[in-house]
DNA sequence: AACACGGGGGT
DNA sequence: ACCCCAGTGTT
């Protein structure tokens, strides 16, 4: 790889994205900016980083704030165990590093949130220390520059990565070579129709020789999604709704969504019986069903929208009583936000 | 090694 | 539909 180490930073740094994390050395940001981006497009990740470094500065100011309003930046953005993992390192970088990273490999990968691929990128971003930071983009690149057939990912694979990377890994200018191989990865080294006559890499490249470069990398075949059923329950009376922190279970962990209940497929009865004291006496305002795609399921969930009064409601320790307007106050998953938006273009109907 | 964990965009 | 994204933690 030695010889078009050159062209390859020549490349980068005619080439790259002028992205807002790259025009800061600062630890604590491109913290936040690798978290951020983990399985998350960069146009994704953008608006995101942007509202997330405005309303927190540092390590400290997170640690000293409440879990809802960290998620609460977070809401849309998904894999939510990402915000509580920034809260537990940054109360350990708070009270145990003096609220600075540490400039040290070993320690940053201890730290919650981040594992082998964030801890490189931060180490050689940061510090410039010489570890081969190994993401979606350059496990294909290195997949296709070493003609590699070890499934993608793999331990076989990103060991034969790592090693060859780490072996010819420029000592002064890690971060650059790092940040520059994603950057192939990801607007030149593509997963479909790769732009091999504008690579850098080519002339050393064993799939572009080969011409092998639409054969790699092996991809490990995806499992299907699962469907799942759900009754949501929008309840308002007297100017109040109710919510549920969802917390045991796995899904949206730490966000706030309406009480629910899981259904048969085919169900249609109504299903909150237990919850209303006199179920005459409450009126469905509509019944709507809503499709929502996730990777790994498909949920169908149903949205009975009722409106009653207060002492009509069995009172239950797990639900919230808020006011329906402070509802954008909380933390929620995308399919809330579906809920909750209808509400403002039904405003006129025949 | 396999799985759970969101949401969005490209083809 | 299916693929993939600046992956990590748990089983």
């Amino acid at each position: 790889m030695d010889r078009v180490i050159p062209d390859l930073l020549i490349w980068y740094r005619q080439n790259a994205r002028d992205l807002p994390w790259r025009n800061t050395q600062d630890p604590y940001r491109i913290w936040v900016s690798e978290i951020i981006l983990q399985q998350t497009r960069v146009e994704q990740g953008k608006s995101f980083y942007m509202n997330f470094i405005n309303n927190f500065h540092d390590f400290c100011h997170i640690a000293n704030s409440p879990e809802d309003s960290i998620l609460r930046v977070w809401q849309g953005l998904g894999y939510y165990s990402r915000a509580r993992n920034m809260i537990k390192t940054a109360e350990i970088i708070c009270h145990d590093f003096g609220g600075k990273m540490p400039a040290n490999h070993k320690q940053i990968l201890s730290l919650p949130g981040i594992g082998a691929y964030t801890a490189a990128a931060i180490a050689s971003f940061a510090f410039g220390l010489p570890h081969a930071a190994l993401d979606g983009n350059v496990r294909r690149v290195g997949s296709r520059f070493l003609g590699l057939y070890e499934v993608l990912g793999s331990k076989q694979s990103d060991k034969i990565i790592t090693e060859y990377l780490e072996q010819h890994i420029p000592i002064n200018e890690a971060g650059e070579f790092n940040q520059a191989l994603i950057e192939i990865g990801a607007t030149v080294c593509k997963p479909q129709k790769p732009d091999c006559h504008s690579c850098p890499l080519s002339k050393q490249c064993v799939a572009y020789q080969k011409n092998t470069q639409n054969e790699l990398p092996v991809v490990a075949r995806k499992k299907a999604p699962v469907n799942s059923y759900l009754d949501y329950m929008w309840l308002e009376a007297d100017g109040y709704t109710w919510l549920t922190k969802r917390d045991n279970h796995g899904i949206w962990k730490g966000l706030y969504e309406f009480p629910s209940k899981t259904r048969d497929a085919e169900t249609r009865n109504f299903p909150f019986e237990d919850w209303i004291i006199n179920p005459e006496y409450a009126s469905i305002l509509s019944v709507k069903e809503y499709k929502h795609q996730l990777t790994h399921r498909t949920i169908y969930a149903r949205l009975w929208h009722l409106s009653t009064s207060l002492n009509n409601i069995v009172n239950k320790n797990e639900f919230t009583r808020i006011e329906s307007v402070s509802i954008e106050a909380y933390p929620v998953h995308r399919l809330m936000l579906k809920f909750i938006e209808q509400k403002e273009t039904t405003t006129h109907h025949d």
